[in-house]
DNA sequence: TCCGCTAATATTGTCGACAATTCTTACAGA
DNA sequence: TCTGTAAGAATTGTCGACAATATTAGCGGA
């Protein structure tokens, strides 16, 4: 169980919408129904045992946080993510997550924080042991975000950040799966961000942060052009 | 007509979720239907002569753009934005539009430059003479704003301020109405904007985007304290 | 008079059926 | 063989009705 988990599926409370939601979120993410496939409401109803209605809005919800796209008398399909859609989502969080980590400095309580710094540790140590590389690489390194925005204290930036975003970044992830050798550096990298949250200094924060977010990208940036 | 006019609403077009939501928007944003009230569906079905399915969708939609809250078998309520929520809004949109401007230094076209330079005489000729004031104030400051965000050629930002975050610092200012004394003020900081990114100066850019959001943040800080 | 309970009412949630639109496929003609 | 057309099938959009839940009004007791 990562600290991501409660932010995910929910599968038997909440009403019938929020179940379908977070049941076909999930399955988009994690690549169960692929990237450009049709989302037919017929056979989604009949899998699910429910109706069109409540089955609809959670298709709804899904197009609000970019999962799938829709169009009129047509139906819905996952999204099937450009590159440019991808640096779109970079610039995005370059701006936002400095923010986050700026209002880190600022707003998380000292228990937090001390949180913070033994979440990293984790991962240093599973760093050295090259054990579940692969682990940190993804759910992981989005553990170690997460946190970050929820320290901000900012519910509509958390709520922006978690609930939208990220799930976008995952999917990408395992559409592309493009793990490469940036984490030892993006570790370190964290490392300089949680420094800097510790000594409550929220300029370097999201210094740290925007130039973190940055080189992933152009880390993406350059693997996308070597793909070409 | 206003710039803006093309992201209102087009009543006449479109399905029936897509007008209805428009038009729900319209007014929820413009006063029309008070903060805090309900939204009840049988009542809003009757009144535009459709069903409870498309208004449901309608209704969806607004929630997704956190323009009402709903409770699960209760009902959806025009949400009422307190001064924590106003300022959380107003860090988000500094982080965004910084990044914006950036873009927009290195992403208009020279034509897009031109225009922008040629609202900004419009704005400026206004408040020479002194007419409209209130206009600048409200819609025009957004006018600028707006332009500056579809300048960064970044869909996902466009979406995200223009179809969203917008319309709730509409709601705030029609809730609020806190006109202050910072026309002349914010002008002079636009006009400091739109010369870097005449420079494409990306840097500069962000750093007068910033301080602008931010000064107009302190701005409202110092109204809701001694409000008090 | 006030509080708690109960029943009535109204609203939201869900479902199945019909209408409107799009996609598929078969067919005729060049 | 290919193209354009038209009929058919399937899917999405919309509606009205029923079920489940919440709110309200009224009543009885302390």
């Amino acid at each position: 169980m990562t600290p991501m988990s409660n932010a995910m599926a929910v599968t038997d409370t909440g009403t019938i919408p929020d179940r379908i939601f977070s049941r076909l979120r999930e399955a988009i993410v994690e690549g169960d129904i692929a990237p450009g496939s049709k989302i037919s409401e017929p056979e989604l109803a009949r899998a699910y045992g429910i109706s069109r209605g409540p089955l609809r809005e959670a298709i709804g919800r899904l197009e609000a946080c970019g999962l799938v796209v829709r169009r009129p008398n047509v139906g819905a399909r996952v999204v099937t993510l450009s590159s440019t859609q991808l640096l779109e989502i970079f610039h995005i969080r370059e701006a936002l997550e400095g923010m986050a980590a700026r209002l880190a400095a600022q707003n998380m309580s000292d228990d937090e924080v001390v949180d913070l710094r033994r979440l990293l540790r984790q991962h240093g140590e599973q760093i050295e042991q090259d054990t579940e590389h692969a682990y940190f690489q993804r759910e992981g390194d989005l553990d170690f975000h997460y946190r970050i925005v929820q320290g901000s204290h900012n519910e509509r930036m958390i709520e922006l950040l978690c609930n939208d975003l990220y799930h976008l970044v995952r999917l990408y992830r395992y559409q592309f799966g493009m793990a490469s050798k940036r984490g030892p550096r993006a570790f370190l990298e964290h490392e300089h961000i949680v420094d800097a949250i510790e000594r409550r200094d929220p300029e370097m924060a999201e210094l740290m942060m925007r130039s973190h977010v940055r080189a992933s990208r152009e880390n993406v940036e350059r693997l996308l052009a070597e793909q070409q």
